[in-house]
DNA sequence: ATAATTGCAAAAGCTTTGCATGGCC
DNA sequence: GGCCATGCAAAGCTTTTGCAATTAT
């Protein structure tokens, strides 16, 4: 993701283009495996030293409301960030904390049409995501 | 949940019977909507004034490892416990902040069957939860 | 110009830890 | 009796907050 894309995806959303906006957006694209606010942090601080630990949260936060990136909770507790626009499920190991994505449109039909036809009671379904726990075979 | 079927839990896992995990876990079968630590503290401290915070997490904690209990995060950021009986998936309401437990083995074979025929590609699937948002209707 | 954003440092959760005391097996 | 669990208080970690100074529009 180049500066101009950036800045094309603050613009759009009204939010003010700053070199701190742009060094965080630049970290998430660099690091992948959803990396937790302190990941992003070590990342910019080697290109921006004076960064602040409570910028990089108000930012994130900011981002989060915007819909630019999403929230994502593992089990063990922090925080990580997520900047997929799409909808999308995640393969997780526990053993390396590793976070992945996963996207199949011909299992989320599957799924879709199935709530379609049964429903479930008292709720009104916005959103499925799958969280499939196990094991990466070779990373 | 009745206290023998509690020492019976505890023992089957070797763990020491003491009052405070009985109290805990009567807590826990009585609150539903996955309580926090928190609410958990609270509940057990009506009948049980002395108990200390630290002892409760310590609990919990041996308690998720025992698999008695398994540990919830929601995007609100505080850890929720689930009373771990058999495997379900989880019904979010953001607005609210509550969770309900949803179970239905029709759709869980359809979604095993499709697994079993696809696969994922250096992967190896050991649970599969969905994590369902939307709205309570009535509640 | 002015309204939003940043940096800083302090504080606020929630959770963990260490250690002496007490209780279960 | 021996070992494990508890209570207490202190500390840890991540995240939030308030406010003055700075910067983008």
């Amino acid at each position: 993701m180049d500066k101009e894309k950036i800045i094309e995806i603050l613009s759009d959303k009204e939010l003010r283009v700053t070199p701190q906006r742009i060094a965080i957006l630049e970290a998430i694209a660099s690091l992948d495996n959803h990396p937790s606010a302190e990941n992003i942090i070590d990342f910019v601080k080697k290109n921006y030293a004076n960064i602040s630990v409570g910028t990089v949260y108000k930012v994130l936060d900011s981002f989060v409301e915007n819909r630019i990136l999403k929230k994502v909770k593992t089990e063990s507790g922090t925080m990580r960030f997520d900047p997929l626009l799409k909808k999308h499920h995640h393969l997780y190991c526990e053993a390396s904390d590793r976070i992945e994505d996963y996207q199949d449109d011909k299992l989320d039909n599957l799924i879709i049409e199935y709530f379609q036809k049964k429903g479930i009671k008292n709720f009104n379904i916005q959103n499925i995501q799958l969280h499939i726990t196990g094991t990466f075979k070779n990373k």
